[in-house]
DNA sequence: TCTATAAAAGATAAAAAGGTCTTATATTCT
DNA sequence: AGAATATAAGACCTTTTTATCTTTTATAGA
């Protein structure tokens, strides 16, 4: 029922090359690390594997770096969860039943079934594009950084 | 917005012995390790912070084992998690930003907030004997073992 | 009082997750 | 061609979580 840190960052980052990256502007593992505030070593070995399994793409040399392609942008938030954890992660039980279904629920299981429906197919319906346009439209926020930091004058 | 697995045996330990112990029918850790399918020297260090922070009771030598006492009884399953896990845990942002709330809401604040609190009102409201009633009244399951193997001939 | 039993305590080990560093490779620009 | 830049790849390190093992202590009962 939860994600790893590695997908958490990697959803940021893709919904961040959402907004700023295109196929002619493309962005360094620094920018994007500093810019969400997440180890840029870490980062980068994330991004590799995202680059595998073309949830995003990238260039070498100057000018290179990571964006979406047209491709890229209709991936939805669950091929990254895919990618980097698998989905197994997302669909254990909260109470950590081997078995937990409808049949056989744990005392939780109608609480946590309904709620996991609703954020699946959150991740599941949307693309990425989608997902980060609704994101901007609200004016939500999208870093790790505190955000007293971001609106203080500092 | 997880539970370790630690808190994951806790839970079930704890519920297991509200429906199967009293002051008079102590259980030891292999027993209850080997009913709810959990390694038993793992369980015997959880059992031992356990006790420590009163949730449950215990006595050593022949005859002896864990148990709960009136007092533990009262104890409700927020307060074994907080025991384990702390209460930090839970109420980690689900995509991992370190400030969400309704003033500055990550994507799927308002999505994972309502089952948040339903599932904290379930855990702090009952105590661990109401809980554990409430459990066997609806006939649910409680081990983590192969529910097949339970309910097959062998 | 001796023995068996069961938890307490503490040391240690194994596995997973998170994070870093170094070298190689591709690309662009001069 | 050569220098600069940015990712790719792989080795490596650290921390946390999970799990185990050994020794000690308390208790009951013969």
């Amino acid at each position: 029922m939860t994600l790893s840190r590695a997908s958490k960052y990697a959803i940021l980052s893709a919904l961040f090359l959402a907004e700023h990256s295109s196929e002619t502007k493309k962005i360094s593992v620094k920018v994007i690390a500093e810019s969400i505030d997440v180890p840029s070593p870490f980062l980068a070995k994330l991004f590799q594997q995202l680059v595998r399994g073309k949830i995003i793409s990238s260039t070498k040399g100057p000018n290179g770096g990571f964006y979406l392609s047209k491709k890229n942008q209709k991936k939805s938030v669950i091929d990254i969860i895919e990618n980097i954890d698998g989905l197994g992660r997302l669909n254990e039980c909260f109470l950590g039943l081997s078995k937990c279904d409808g049949e056989n629920p744990c005392p939780v299981h109608f609480i946590v079934e309904p709620f996991k429906q609703q954020i699946l197919g959150k991740f599941r319906d949307k693309t990425i594009i989608e997902f980060a346009e609704e994101i901007s439209a609200k004016g939500r926020v999208l870093t790790l950084k505190d955000v007293d930091n971001l609106t203080s004058g500092k």
